[in-house]
DNA sequence: CTGAAAGCGCTTACAG
DNA sequence: CTGAAAGCGCTTACAG
């Protein structure tokens, strides 16, 4: 049993007046008088009366769609700010449409592509490392607004919602030498990955600013950071003549190899070597010691990508808004660096 | 510089042909002769025509968005199920809008609703527990085609996607029988969860097979089952008279909790007791012991889930599908319950 | 304060 | 094999 659909037709109809009043009523178009108005949202909620949201955005050029692309849906730091994006989407009228670019490049271009030909109003991006040629996302630009979250990147003239990855670092590191060490390696990626950059300036930031000498070789990069980069890295390090008295991993589960090869040549954690992460992972409280590591607030990021990409959907001026939106974070510590 | 967008009457313009024939050669539609197609093609694509899948969608009454309701998204396994979901759809020219639940039953209505009102062409979801009342989930029946996936109910008479919870905890059980476990406890969820009952069968069944008898002194069932709770069940369990030798938690978070308080107090795993959890989340893999667990596969589930619905939306008779599809799971064996 | 009419970009039954 | 015409449900400039 299909049941019938009610249009605005119907509804004019019903109350002897021409659709386009009805529609201006249900609009809350100034011309309309309070009672019409009245009348036919009174109608409109009795007989279950559903917009057609496809003739609306047919018409109108606007779909209340919104594009969304992650590298990585699987990350729980990326869930905190899809939810963050789905919440705030939703309490403003818009729906979400998400796509994986999976790292690849070329899949995120295809992602994008797609998008827009799905009518999406604008597009939040968190983009691919290795993200090297920007030109396929500018042309995006032209098209409509573009937010990049998280992933950033500053090639791109558009808005961007990220965390203080510099002073992220820089609070990180300095805690260590606050707790008295004095020899500190890093483990990040190559120099193709924006925030591991700006987490590096972080820690280099932190090593000036207290006097200590940089020693590259305790400076490691590595193209693919995981948990199993933690544990070669660790290897490597304690393989030195001087070995590193703590280890910063720029993300957590490069943190968790750390720990895991520590603990397994029962080097003491934090004494002879602290280690600190960064995510606040479901996994960073689950490793004994558990870390000590950056919380980003995912959610928070998402909803201000939502709200700061509705108002330039909104905004009539077409002048590309081009600031950066730094969302602080929390240095969270735990025993892998503090002994209670 | 907003590029002018070309349209279906610009292409037949160029060529000195109708719309119609244009909308037809582009569509491959029989009638037309091969040479007026490759034409048609060979524009559309010389000038990038994009398609307005609002036009499209508005007139066909198709919008190849597919709806996707779960309960959270920040829950590893659901990630990888939305990942199938979004493969699958990709490859299928769908786009996929996803809401959160949050495991709130109004929410979820609230969440179906727009959804239609969105025009998606199908719905999966992922029913939130405690979803006692399935009215409002069967009035989606008569509009758009419905599958539930992961967690279903065999109230809602409607295509599911599921793995075999029964056999999988079956499989868990007895392999705890096998290294010679005579008392296993269950940490399992209330009855108005159907995946925790159907677990629970399984468990009753491998008991049963064995010729263990069932005491429900060690069968525990809490309301929101989560790593706290199998701390406090384990203790409750630990001050039992008769102790178990084994404990199934029908989570991994559960799981990781006993695994936890058996730690702090210094019981031996698997030796004293043996731990095994549900799902093989990526925490169950950095607590140690390292946890035995069921994998679910949930990317297949996803895509799955989607070959199925699509297959319905195209179906031309209205009967409604109201199959079981389970999934296989696997026991994956780590030192949790097995010394090496 | 309200209505008639045009049109958004596409598809499809009808006609030839 | 192709075209003219209608229409999907809505909004909005124009007219009164």
């Amino acid at each position: 049993m299909k049941k019938k659909i009610i249009t605005l037709k119907d509804l004019a109809k019903r109350l002897n007046i021409s659709p386009s009043t009805a529609s201006r009523a249900l609009n809350d178009h100034p011309d309309i008088s309070i009672e019409t108005k009245q009348k036919v949202k009174d109608l409109a909620r009795n007989l279950n009366y559903v917009p057609n949201l496809f003739a609306k955005g047919f018409r109108s050029h606007r779909s209340n769609i919104l594009g969304v692309i992650v590298p990585n849906i699987t990350h729980y730091f990326t869930t905190t700010l899809i939810r963050g994006i789905l919440e705030e989407a939703n309490l403003q009228g818009y729906k979400v449409i998400i796509s994986e670019s999976n790292n690849d490049v070329k899949k995120q271009t295809e992602m994008l592509n797609t998008m827009l030909q799905f009518g999406v109003d604008g597009v939040l991006m968190s983009i691919s490392k290795m993200t090297k040629d920007v030109d396929d996302i500018l042309k995006v630009l032209n098209t409509v607004p573009l937010i990049l979250f998280d992933k950033a990147s500053n090639k791109i003239p558009c808005t961007q919602v990220v965390i203080n990855e510099e002073e992220a670092a820089f609070n990180a590191v300095e805690h260590l030498i606050n707790i008295g060490k004095k020899r500190i390696a890093i483990i990040k990626e190559t120099e193709y990955s924006f925030t591991s950059e700006k987490r590096y300036h972080g820690y280099l930031r932190a090593l000036k600013e207290n006097n200590i000498p940089l020693d590259n070789k305790i400076v490691l990069s590595v193209e693919d950071i995981s948990m199993h980069q933690g544990k070669r890295m660790t290897n490597i390090l304690l393989s030195l003549k001087e070995k590193p008295d703590a280890i910063f991993a720029i993300t957590d589960s490069a943190a968790i190899g750390v720990i895991k090869t520590l603990k397994k040549l029962s080097i003491k954690i934090p004494e002879d070597i602290a280690v600190v992460g960064f995510s606040n992972s479901t996994n960073s409280q689950i490793i004994e010691p558990k870390l000590t590591t950056i919380d980003q607030p995912g959610q928070k990021i998402g909803s201000t990508a939502v709200k700061q990409i509705i108002e330039e959907i909104n905004s009539t001026n077409q002048i590309n808004v081009n600031k950066t939106i730094e969302i602080k974070t929390n240095l969270i510590i735990r025993d892998s660096s503090f002994k209670i």
